[in-house]
DNA sequence: GTGATACAATTAACAGTGTTAAGTTAAATA
DNA sequence: TATTTAACTTAACACTGTTAATTGTATCAC
């Protein structure tokens, strides 16, 4: 009776021919410049295959935008270091929070930008691989807090303050590129360390 | 001989209509969901008469943005108080910069976001009113400098990394609203005051 | 006043879009 | 072997941005 398992591994094959294909697309050359026929001619298969296993266009872009998070994910929690010293992994994980966002910059796009515009309300809620990257960030400032290294008490803002600053750069670098900013890692490094310094003063 | 300075102010109103009309629209319903047939129904014209005017779409985004970019520093000349307290007046306009972005949040988007991906490399070049704005936040930036309230002598990076915290946290309360966020004023001004902070320590 | 000119505005068309409904094909079951 | 199931495709719909060709009309020179 292995006939269903082996229907629905090949299923879950071309989803993910699908998924691969969409993101090289979407990264490459944009959402809105990707249709769905450039996907399926890319993969070989009619159009409306695609719908078998995706609801619409912004359910694929939402799928390859969980991917996207769990790579940050991934890329985050492999230099989760010791507690011992927060402040640092702090530093070290706001730098390289920016750096997946430069080093992917249409995934960070796409993930933080594009798709909450066209699935509301999305990306965040409980349970959510966007929330999980927020839970690890708030561990470390959490840790912060209980040694006292932080002035501020309250872990939530302290770690939305810390958002803040990391986002808004690697969006200004992606966005423009011909704006004459000071050398990247030196701007990272100011931004990252100008904000853990004015947590601590 | 009053005739074509007549034709041309007919032209420059039907010009004006053509924006306003466009940007209700892309604010109300999103640049990709608005079609030149929806503008040019709105005005009552057909849509080929955008095309007198614009040269096509993105060039019709690429003026509201620039109306958008005027409105922000017109709104932040405004405050432009005594330099006597620098850091004062940066509070001040950082305050005013993200509440431009909430207050309006689809100008914002689509100016800071959407049109550079459209328009590459457009934005923030010599002369713009892009620039423009950056001047404005470079120019108190420079008066902290210069007073010795900021331990960074380096004016360009922080100013840079000012905007990119007052960047990240608009974008962020505007992209992500469900997200339970620190209550809204609290946020920004804890974003505010700790980039001061950092910068002067 | 009449014919020529300039130009604003339109109609028609093209190639492409996301998506749905109906139809086809082939494999697995009884 | 006949029937069911599910994957997949074809055809179509209403819509998109944009161009080329065409119409209409107000202005000009005579």
């Amino acid at each position: 009776m292995g006939v269903k398992e082996r229907r629905a591994r090949e299923k879950e094959q071309l989803r993910q021919q699908i998924l691969s294909a969409a993101r090289e697309l979407f990264v490459n050359e944009g959402y809105e410049n990707v249709s769905m026929r450039k996907i399926a001619n890319k993969i070989e298969y009619s159009p409306t295959t695609i719908y078998l296993h995706f609801k619409d266009k912004a359910d694929l872009l939402d799928s390859v935008c969980k991917e996207t998070l769990l790579n940050l994910l991934n890329t985050l929690e492999e230099l989760k270091s010791d507690i011992s010293d927060p402040v640092e992994t702090l530093r070290k994980s706001g730098r390289a929070y920016v750096e997946f966002g430069l080093k992917y910059p249409q995934d960070y796009k796409l993930t933080f930008v594009i798709r909450p515009q066209f699935q509301e309300g999305l990306g965040l809620q409980e349970g959510s691989v966007g929330e999980k990257v927020f839970n690890y960030l708030r561990a470390i400032v959490s840790e912060c807090v209980q040694q006292k290294i932080f002035r501020q008490v309250d872990v939530e803002t302290t770690g939305q303050v810390m958002w803040s600053a990391v986002h808004g750069v690697t969006l200004l670098l992606i966005d423009f590129p011909d704006f004459p900013w000071t050398e990247k890692d030196k701007l990272v490094d100011t931004v990252i360390h100008t904000t853990i310094a004015g947590l601590k003063a």
